[in-house]
RNA sequence: GUGGUCGUAGCUCAGCUGGUAGAGCGCUUGGUUGUGGUCCAGGAGGUCGCGGGUUCAAGCCCCGUCGAUCACCCCA
């Protein structure tokens, strides 16, 4: 058989770098924990009506079909998940009756999207998601702390520093509404094209395409330019004159966000009020989370407030969340080696071997350790004690335990050093940092 | 889905105006009679992505195809 070929956007990781994401998904998992989330896994698949409704067909579905289906019967209408957001607002409505609120839960999963791969954007990706969900009415203060736990699961991972831009959709369509403006979700959509076409573009679109005056679209890009990582921004804003209920709720909500954020995570949020976040059902806050250094990537943790995306027609179900792209914040970092781990097995001891009969001594050393917690393996030969010391330097593995035969006493040997000196196999312990293995930037 | 670029050893790559395939790293054996890493000497490893065409002759030129990659679209 022919080598197989990689599956574009497929990623897959090596052990050593299948250690790094296992250690930051565990990170985060602690981190929502430490917050009271619960977690949740859903299927896989999806009807395709959830899937697609609010019209979005733009998404790239992966649909599944059995093989031994008809071919006239046609699919059966399900396709795999794009996100975790849109699964978790069916499982709430599905399960609406089983779940206390408010329900705050997190969800580590995979997600697939067909579209074309690139850098940081892949068809099979993982995702780290978020939400809080309430009956009929969801306080403000959750949209202050959303991010907050997302700083606070970030921080401690050795990851370049990121910056989460704020805005708040009621912000934006309120103070087009005071602007005169009719259709605010077409301006908001077309000013999210503002990093990619420019002003004198987007300018052009204002006005051609939901007929904006001239005086109203300069207005809109004014808006636009305003950032701040304080909350001078609602000044900046109140000095365009432009008055509405909703702009002034947009400015009190997105003011609290940034205001909180500075006290509990300095330099992490800034307000910057072009975000947009597409179309999609965001009515609130919305973030956009780059890493820096690595701004080609895009949005690295995304999300936003949503108020009618889980409704079953009596009841809705607002919620507010936030997606870390786990894939697309770490394989990059990987595959350029900006982030490696300190070894490529859990190994922390060979268990060295004189001669094939000692092994079941060998796995007797081997035993006494594991029921320390300490993770052991026996060396798979006994060869030249060179070549086995090889065996661990190659995986990084830190001590080669020698059994020592006739009487003598057990040696351990720090490989990194040489050093090398009798144990009390009962209980010598490692350096905390060597127990396992770590994640190292480099 | 549309367009550009690229496919040579396990990896990174060289290969001139077409003349029958190379380096570094890695792997392996020995020097080193049971303790690696350095050094030295050897060795293995290639249907040049695949198929066709031009030619006395193709890794190189032409066509097709598959794969990867980047950009657009969209987004984690």
């Amino acid at each position: 058989m022919p080598r197989p070929q990689p599956l574009s956007g497929f990623p897959e990781l090596l052990p050593r770098q299948h250690i790094v994401e296992q250690q930051v998904v565990d990170h985060l998992r602690r981190a929502f924990e430490l917050h009271g989330f619960a977690g949740i896994q859903t299927r896989a698949v999806e009807p395709l009506d959830q899937l697609l409704r609010k019209g979005e067909t733009s998404k790239e579905v992966y649909v599944l079909r059995r093989l031994q289906a008809d071919a006239e019967s046609g699919d059966a209408g399900l396709g795999l998940h794009f996100d975790l957001t849109v699964p978790f607002a069916r499982y709430v409505l599905e399960h609406a009756g089983k779940l206390q609120f408010p329900f705050r839960r997190y969800q580590i999963q995979p997600c697939w999207r067909g579209e074309r791969p690139q850098e940081g954007r892949y068809r099979e990706f993982w995702q780290a998601d978020i939400d809080i969900v309430d009956r009929d009415e969801l306080p403000a203060h959750y949209e202050v702390e959303i991010p907050l736990v997302i700083a606070d699961a970030l921080r401690g991972l050795p990851l370049p520093p990121v910056r989460m831009h704020v805005n708040n959709r009621k912000l934006s369509q309120g103070f087009y509404r005071g602007l005169g403006i009719g259709d605010t979700e077409a301006a908001l959509r077309i000013i999210d094209k503002l990093d990619k076409l420019g002003p004198e573009a987007v300018r052009k679109l204002l006005v051609e395409e939901i007929e904006a005056s001239p005086d109203q679209a300069d207005a809109c890009l004014e808006l636009a330019g305003i950032s701040a990582p304080d909350t001078s921004f609602a000044d900046r804003v109140r000095a365009l004159g432009v008055t509405d209920p909703l702009l002034d709720e947009g400015l009190e909500e997105l003011a609290a966000v940034v205001a909180a954020a500075e006290q509990e995570a300095p330099g992490l949020v800034v307000a910057d009020l072009r975000i947009a976040r597409g179309l999609d059902y965001y009515t609130g806050t919305v973030y956009e989370t780059v890493l820096e250094g690595h701004e080609g990537l895009g949005s690295v943790c995304s999300g936003g407030r949503y108020d009618t995306l889980a409704s079953d027609g009596r009841t809705t179900y607002p919620g507010v969340g936030l997606s870390i792209g786990i894939s697309r914040l770490l394989v990059p970092l990987l595959s350029t080696g900006a982030l490696s781990a300190t070894r490529e097995v859990p190994t922390c001891v060979l268990v060295a071997l004189a001669e094939e009969e000692g092994r079941a001594d060998a796995n007797a050393l081997a035993r006494r350790l594991r029921a320390r917690g300490i993770p052991v393996q026996v060396s798979p030969s006994a060869a030249k004690f060179g070549k086995q010391i090889k065996f661990a330097d190659k995986r990084g593995i830190p001590f080669v335990l020698f059994p020592g035969d006739g009487g003598q006493d057990p040696e351990i040997k720090d490989i990194r050093s040489g050093e090398q000196s009798p144990v009390d196999v009962d209980s010598w312990e490692p350096p905390a940092e060597d127990l396992h293995p770590r994640i190292v930037a480099a």
